[in-house]
RNA sequence: GGGAGGGUUCCCGAGUGGCCAAAGGGGGCAGACUGUAAAUCUGUUGCGUCUCGCUUCGAUGGUUCGAAUCCAUCUCCUCCCA
């Protein structure tokens, strides 16, 4: 199966500026394409990651992969898909944040003997001149076509700066840079990406007159539309420190029926088959491919000994009903306790359970927390040190949260 | 630069002197049902020493017994005109 046959299959393709083309391209010869990632957070994250599997396949059929950081475009702010205008980062946050990303990428893709590269294309937008710079390239660009790409239409209602206006003219020059200096001949993006990869294949024509591609992916999310890999408490980060191995499993763990197959296509490279074999799962066999999609992406992600990790500790939480080692913990003193005794409410808040003594207080009220798996009953309860004496006791709010505190 | 309209709790959005910790919806959390899913139903959703007190309706000052609501100044946003 050629990688064209395997990315159409998987469902990841969203739009190509050339189909026929691009597939022949990809069948006959070793093609030099990029993506870019703007460095606006200090970590990858699960979007990113897709991007990262999509320049993985083609990397595995041969060709190259240029992962362009974006330290110069992150200065200027994607509008794209904002109804509001980015936050602006200082230099110093950006390149901090490249750097991470640097750091992560390199797991992912096979960046010895050239056969992927990471650039900065703060390293050539930073030394444009205005002046040149409009008289060389902005003279390519039409404020009227500009204006009926979809990616500004939400925004010329809300308002759109001109700092961000000029954020695709940077990219579509990224393009051209890079086709010169590199021989670039493919972007690749997020499907909301389209009208600025467009922007950089028009450009490029027009000043060198060669013929460049544009291919866009499905985009993460979810049957109804919703953006994957976002949780209450943010984005789901590659990070282990921002998103733990165990988090980043569950998270895949509780996704919906109607998108694990979807999700085992885009992100994982379990064989295509084997995929289709799973289409026809109903019901609880469903939570199988679950099980698999979590344990497989936490093993790209963090590896095989974590992934193991997670996949254990969940089935001890959920399945057996003891307690895993792995669980977040907090460590109280003595002097907490009042008479050998802290109230329930304090031990909930202290554990991170509950952000407020009020809220820890409902969730007792509703039933919703216990202690070393007996139902509190009254906000008034007490703990006892002696409960202690094991080592530690296991709080739980609703089904799925523990928190285990130790006395230190 | 001129004019108009706005900034309310996590979000959207009602409220235009006391009955306002502030309607309604979304989201979140919990309970029931389940498959660690979805849907549905129920409860709940500022903080605390919790029949009471404290803080919150862009900011600061003022009027008033009493202000999210009235006034002044400032600030930010949107729209129209230039």
């Amino acid at each position: 199966m050629t990688v064209f046959e395997e990315l159409t299959r998987r469902g990841l393709i969203a739009q190509m500026t050339h189909p026929e083309k691009i597939e022949e391209l990809l069948n006959s010869e070793k093609v030099t394409f990029y993506i870019g990632f703007d460095a606006t957070a200090d970590s990858l994250h699960v979007g990113h990651f897709l991007q990262l599997v999509v320049m993985g396949h083609l990397q595995r059929a041969g060709h190259r992969p240029l992962a362009l950081l974006g330290t110069g475009t992150t200065l200027v702010g994607d509008p794209t898909g904002k109804t509001d205008m980015r936050k602006m980062l200082s230099v110093e946050e950006i390149n901090y944040n490249a750097q991470c990303f640097m750091n992560q990428m390199s797991k992912f893709l096979d960046f010895s003997e050239d056969k992927a590269l990471m650039l900065k294309n703060g390293d050539w937008l930073l030394k444009l001149e205005y002046l040149p710079f409009l008289r060389d390239v902005g003279v390519h660009f039409s404020v009227n076509k500009m204006l009926t790409a979809e990616c500004f239409k939400s925004r010329l209602e809300k308002g759109l700066s001109f700092i961000e206006f000029n954020y695709m003219i940077m990219q579509s020059y990224d393009f051209l840079y890079l086709h010169r200096n590199y021989g670039c001949k493919m972007e690749v993006g997020g499907d909301d990406q389209w009208s600025n990869i467009l922007g950089g294949i028009d450009l490029t024509r027009r000043v060198t007159g060669d013929e460049v591609y544009g291919m866009t992916f499905t985009l993460l999310t979810t049957k109804e539309g919703k953006k994957m890999g976002k949780t209450e408490n943010g984005a789901v980060w590659l990070d282990p420190n921002k998103t733990s191995p165990y988090e980043f499993f569950q998270y895949w763990r509780n996704i919906s029926d109607d998108d694990v197959i979807h999700c085992l296509k885009l992100l994982t490279y379990i064989p295509i088959e084997e995929i289709e074999a799973m289409e026809s799962w109903e019901g609880s066999q469903l939570n199988k491919a679950k099980e698999m999609l979590a344990y497989e992406l936490t093993k790209m992600v963090h590896g095989q000994d974590n992934a193991d990790k997670a996949i254990e500790a969940a089935r001890a939480l959920f399945t057996a009903g003891s307690h895993s080692e792995d669980m977040p913990s907090v460590t109280i003193t003595a002097a907490d306790f009042v008479n050998g005794e802290i109230s329930i409410v304090d031990l909930l808040v202290k554990a991170g359970l509950a952000p407020s003594k009020g809220e820890a207080r409902r969730l007792i009220q509703q039933g919703g927390a216990t202690v070393d798996d007996v139902k509190a009953e009254s906000v008034t309860e007490l703990v006892n040190v002696k409960s202690f004496e094991k080592g530690h006791v296991i709080l739980r709010k609703g089904k799925k949260v523990y928190s285990k505190v130790l006395l230190g």
